[in-house]
DNA sequence: AAATGGATTAGACAAAGTCCAAATTCTAGG
DNA sequence: CCTAGAATTTGGACTTTGTCTAATCCATTT
């Protein structure tokens, strides 16, 4: 929407906004996944960081992944039983997850609305809602 | 709602009736879950059938979890990054996510409405509509 | 340059789930 | 009742995702 020159420069500029030391392991991290505003996976994502040449490890993709996830700089999606895929997009929006693909589209929150949910079970708060709406090829 | 009569007799006739031969672990798997109406992972599962004395054996479970899934016994809930939960509801129905705890609470699909999605890629039609509430208590 | 604290790493480890070939159990026919 | 064939179950190897730890590396400060 707004800004979306994605350099790896005001990667390491996004990072200090959200009170992470930038390195360059985190660097390219962030980079993979704000370049391509994709929802990806830890393989997925140590696959692009290491394809050029840079060596980074496995230990450090999951590390700096739950560091960004707990800055909230990106969060997770679960839908796949096997494996957690990480979002660059942390506004409030939903998925379309093609079941064939394991593709994952966004939803702008914006535009939905859910009614008639039930009051929550006492002494509870909402942390969150998430709308997953699984398709498929009408033609399978 | 309806029965409420889960015993391990009418468990071979709920397996029949969904095309489903009834084994001595098929019946102990649906009564797990049938009897005690919870979400359950495949560990849990196996703990409670091997727990009086039977041995079943990790692949059956897996096995027939499967099986059941594919007749539309039971339907997965996916809301764990890291198991798998078997719901022996399959109505149409959402979920409040006790983030604290990962119970996982029912909620009817029929008095729920969801508007304003976008319309679906083209090609591809809708295969449900999953809404997972996360919570957690307040005074956490 | 040395010290320090943070970051990265290899590799061991754990947990969920799959796969396979062998063994068991079930079913039908004779 | 007996047996062949089919269906089911099983132990254990294997794969994948993710975590953990102790050693090493690196950046910043003095
Ligand atoms: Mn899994
Ligand atoms: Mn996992
Ligand atoms: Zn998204
Ligand atoms: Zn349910």
């Amino acid at each position: 929407m707004e800004k979306q020159n994605y350099t790896r420069d005001n990667m390491a500029d996004l990072l200090r906004a959200h009170d992470i030391n930038p390195t360059h392991q985190r660097i390219e991290i962030a980079y993979a996944l704000f370049a391509r505003q994709e929802h990806l996976s830890a393989d997925q994502i140590m696959t692009i960081v290491n394809d050029r040449h840079s060596e980074t490890s496995k230990a450090t993709v999951y590390n700096t992944l739950n560091l960004f996830k707990q800055h909230n700089l990106i969060r997770e999606v679960i839908v796949d039983p096997s494996k957690v895929f990480y979002d660059p997009n942390t506004g409030p929006h939903h998925h379309f997850f093609n079941l064939e693909t394991g593709e994952l589209i966004d939803i702008d929150a914006g535009d939905v609305q859910i009614q008639g949910l039930p009051a929550l079970p006492a002494g509870m708060v909402t942390e969150g809602v998430d709308v997953i709406v699984r398709i498929r090829p009408s033609n399978a």
